[in-house]
DNA sequence: AATGAATGAGTTTTCATTCAT
DNA sequence: AATGAATGAAAACTCATTCAT
């Protein structure tokens, strides 16, 4: 068997067990349910996979590094709307690509075990540090409003992260670029018109 | 033993359950971890609580009715503004008020079982169609945006929710009434000040 | 359940097990075997013990323990002749008592694992060392024959161990008395008259 | 593929499997273990050998056999010294030729499986009988000592055992005449010099 | 003949729940 | 009511052996 069979069999229960995942939740997701799934016998899914743990961190990295190569921290010295709705798009894109992995991450991928638990987390500061980052730029320049930008940047997080899995779970089918755009003007001006 | 001491004895297995889950998670969390920090025997537990599930939820329930009773609906006869901070201080007071539960929902709930995972996103639907209706109510009266409601109210609840997550679990010390105030800002005016 | 109650049943198990590793061994005796043997539950073991290997590990330490204090260093200023009759007297008798253990400690204790080989190893050294000091002292007094100490030592340590193990596994009801004639018999003498 | 190729290839695997049987022993050893040291595939293992059983039978049954042969009945009419230190001469010989067999022999080679430990165990009997029988025949000729000849022959294949395995096991270098005199004299003279 | 990917039976181990005292 | 020892179903994981290429 050459090399592409066995990356194709990794791929091949890699794939499976993110259905399985995504449809049962890590826990409930038995090593025998991927292994139905991927029709293959329980001993091969140990020749590609150290232990459910280790395929479920996998494909929660894939992810999660395909992300983080995506943000590109803003350049103020370019108009600046543009980047930042670059910026969402291309992680909406990624995120909405592989909507079965996008669920799990954002519902079971904390309480795994407290090691998967601190890179998930450090994955999100980092984040969070970026924006937050930005967002302290920006202050200087008089491109976003003053406030605690630490703040901003979580309710940002928050936002991003509770519609992407609305439209995952609901299975909605919005045009990503509505989507960028909703966001967009939400982050911008947000909604309320008073006082 | 009284009624009041039953009723005391199930608190106190309650509130250190509640210790337990919030710091292992449910998964990690053992009928032994939680009988040994609450100072009964196991067989105990069992007689006050069906079993590991049922008082998970019964944790989660409390703190969901609470939240629940007190979001009003916004009247629209009477000035607006101070009426959604109003909701929004005692959504976060609640919340504040026990942490560990907090945590708990806002990290563990998920994954638990389906009947459970169906319950609590009726709850959260409740909660956006609750806002949705709102905001619509305030589109049409042009103190809301315009634009899609139910993706404003899922990203206003997304800001909430990952907000207070990051309060409970890096144990900041923000004074509520500050926290209320940049999320109104938020809400209002977004933060973007570009074209 | 009284203290004494919980010894008990973890003696019921331990011996339940001595027999059942002296009867198929280590590795073809299985923690079912165990169970039902002793007429306890799976679960029930792993509430006394760790895991099989603890379990065998305390069988054979408590029969290393009880023959490691039994040996004395020979005063030579004393006669020595009984108490060298006098130390092999009581690791016999020690080792006749519980013969399932013996058989055990004798063919299956080596190749369980590393670290538990080096403790068992480590044994022997310690019971071959202090008889090759014995030697040295009784060659320096003239009632040790010259020759290699630490050669003798093993080749006595061999012959014990050999004929005790044939005495177990076939069950021989030699008196013990009569063996410790034997082998005194033999170490003091040898037993070819040639040349 | 000639057949001298097919032999070369058996004795090929034959003899890594020895040197993994030796260093990890036989529950230790993984067919892995085996077929990576011998550098052949998995599947080509069972080309040559029935299972993993068999090559560790094949490799203790060869030395058995050598040994077995090796060992001749002292002819009583005939000068009997020489006899026997040529028997241990020649034993000692074969059982340090191949230093990986003889410690496989001496420490794995019980409790692989009941049929297995029968065969060996007639092996020794095999030979404890044959020297029972010299013993007999020597105590009748007066030279050899009285008492239970069947302990005697115990005792002596016990120490011939363990001298060995600790030569084997801790690598000493001593002259194999050397070693063949210690134990010549240990069985004439025993080693003790008192009452 | 050789290969090495695939297999699945066999074991260990965990832990929520039960139940005799 | 309270206890905590006992239970056993449910999973994970290993590895000798098979078999398609």
């Amino acid at each position: 068997m050459a090399v592409r069979d066995k990356a194709a069999r990794r791929l091949q229960i890699l794939s499976h067990a993110r259905e399985v995942f995504a449809k049962r939740g890590y826990h409930a997701a038995k090593i025998e349910d991927i292994v139905l799934a991927a029709g293959v016998a329980r001993g091969t899914f140990y020749l590609y996979f150290e232990d459910k743990r280790a395929i479920f961190e996998e494909i929660v990295d894939r992810t999660l590094a395909r992300v983080g190569m995506t943000i590109l921290r803003v350049d103020v010295t370019r108009p600046v709307a543009e980047q930042v709705r670059e910026n969402m798009r291309r992680i909406i894109s990624i995120l909405l690509e592989d909507r079965a992995t996008t669920k799990i991450m954002l519902s079971d991928a904390l309480g795994i075990d407290p090691a998967f638990d601190r890179k998930l987390q450090s994955f999100y500061d980092e984040v969070a540090n970026l924006l937050e980052q930005s967002l302290r730029d920006g202050q200087e320049l008089g491109i976003v409003a003053q406030g605690d930008a630490k703040v901003y940047a979580y309710l940002t997080l928050g936002a991003l992260k509770e519609l992407l899995y609305q439209v995952v779970v609901r299975e909605w089918e919005h045009p990503e670029e509505q989507i960028v755009e909703e966001m967009f003007a939400f982050f911008r001006n947000g909604f309320l018109r008073i006082d």
